[in-house]
RNA sequence: GUGGGUAUCGUCAAGUGGCUAAGACACAGGGUUGUGGCUCCUGUAUGCGUGGGUUCGACUCCCACUAUCCACC
């Protein structure tokens, strides 16, 4: 039996960690490094599925958790599953609510069998256990799905990060052994351990010793400082074997992507992009824009003078700060667009960077032109 | 013209004799990293229409003026 999902690695760059390769999935190819943009509702917010494909973006996130409470996952089922339901014919990773575990903290309990919540929503409970999670995922009919797993803080204590990633490990069994059909959907285990060397061994060794299509650097970009991030990620992308995909989750900020690169990471996915265009953020080669800035009252010129979105292409800064001072849906909508198609452009820059063996020198000239990030 | 009301930040306003004059919106900056949240944080009146007066002390009381609103002529 063949899996759902395969890496396939193209080409590594001499001077990095950095590589260029393929993720296949039943619903296409994926080329990476990618950047995967969040549509945590079945939806990235302010964009149709049409946009998002046209900016070339080959796979979408989306949550178990959210899509669970509302609309539910048999309505989803129904619908055909969450492909059809959305309308979006590419992959889709689904992640498997272990996030929520960690950003709802205040309300969840965690035992061995899963982790008991209570709604966002309506404040009913809730028990999300490994097997529910692949259940939801299996009616979603996602091509990659998450092992259910928790994300601690980064101020855990060692003793409970220890106990937390051993159950991690045991869940991603009971997710590996509950799920059936493994040609039309792969589970990706997560690493866990802190901010501890010897504890990302020692979860890197349980969860490969499980032989999944791919593995997820979890726990990461949870508050820690940049530094720490980098020093952990060095040494967890060596802990994962070469010819499986490696995904670092929750990491999305230009600098964060060229650094995740250059330590061999394929996969990347965060709400940054998406949710600072909605606070009046733009991501553009020279650096962070605030539109919001009384500076861009008066600039009729666009966004980012090396960019062709369509934002870009037909609008002005004044333009956009009007839109976003007056509340005015479109300006979210533009300025979700330019920043995906931004980091998605980036991307493709960095995967051709290291098909020329020269991605060192593109994050140096890219940076050189950021400035601040 | 007569009678009555009202005048506090750009706007809407709380305060009613006594510490450094609420709050909201607007404005100005900043944050955001496996998305609960078009959101969160911070800043902004030495000043209470103008001029007098009463009082130890006035945004608060009194007088005049100005502006504005309502009613009547």
């Amino acid at each position: 039996m063949k899996n759902a999902v395969s890496y396939e690695l193209i080409k590594e760059d001499s001077k990095s960690k950095a590589r260029r390769g393929r993720v296949t999935t039943p619903h296409g190819t994926i080329e990476t490094p990618v950047f995967m943009p969040v549509g945590t509702q079945a939806t990235v917010k302010a964009m149709r599925p049409e946009q998002i494909s046209e900016m070339g973006a080959e796979i979408l996130l989306s949550n178990t958790y959210h899509l669970y409470l509302r609309p539910g996952h048999e309505i989803i089922k129904e619908a055909g599953g969450l492909h059809k339901f959305m309308n979006w014919n590419s992959s889709i990773l689904t992640d498997s609510g272990g996030f929520q575990v960690f950003s709802l903290g205040q309300l969840r309990k965690i035992t061995e069998e899963g982790a008991m919540f209570s709604s966002h929503i309506d404040g009913s409970k809730h028990l999300l256990s490994p097997e529910k999670a692949i259940e939801i995922q299996n009616a979603l009919g996602s091509d990659i799905m998450m092992a259910f797993d928790e994300c601690i803080p980064c101020d855990a204590d060692k003793v409970y990060i220890k106990d937390s990633l051993e159950r991690t490990s045991r869940w991603l069994k009971r997710c590996k052994d509950y799920h059936q059909d493994i040609e039309k959907q792969s589970i990706f285990g997560i690493m866990q351990g802190g901010m501890h060397k010897d504890l990302r061994y020692q979860s890197a060794m349980e969860i490969v010793e499980m032989d999944m299509p791919g593995y997820a650097i979890g726990g990461l970009s949870v508050g820690e400082p940049k530094e720490v991030m980098l020093e952990v990620l060095d040494y967890c992308v060596d802990y994962l074997p070469k010819e499986k995909a490696r995904y670092l989750m929750g990491v999305g900020s230009p600098d964060y992507l060229f650094e995740g690169v250059e330590r061999g990471v394929d996969m990347f996915d965060c709400v940054l992009p998406t949710r600072i265009a909605r606070h009046g953020l733009a991501m553009t080669s020279h650096g962070r824009v605030n539109i919001k800035n009384a500076k861009y009252a008066r600039d009729f010129t666009p966004l980012d003078d090396n960019c062709d979105c369509y934002t870009c292409r037909n609008y002005s800064k004044a333009y956009l700060r009007h839109l976003h001072k007056s509340n005015e849906m479109l300006g979210a909508m533009l300025l979700t667009e330019h920043n995906l198609h931004f980091l998605i452009n980036m991307m493709k820059n960095i995967r051709k960077s290291i098909e020329e063996d020269r991605f060192l020198e593109y994050k140096r000239e890219f940076y050189d032109n950021y400035g601040k990030f």
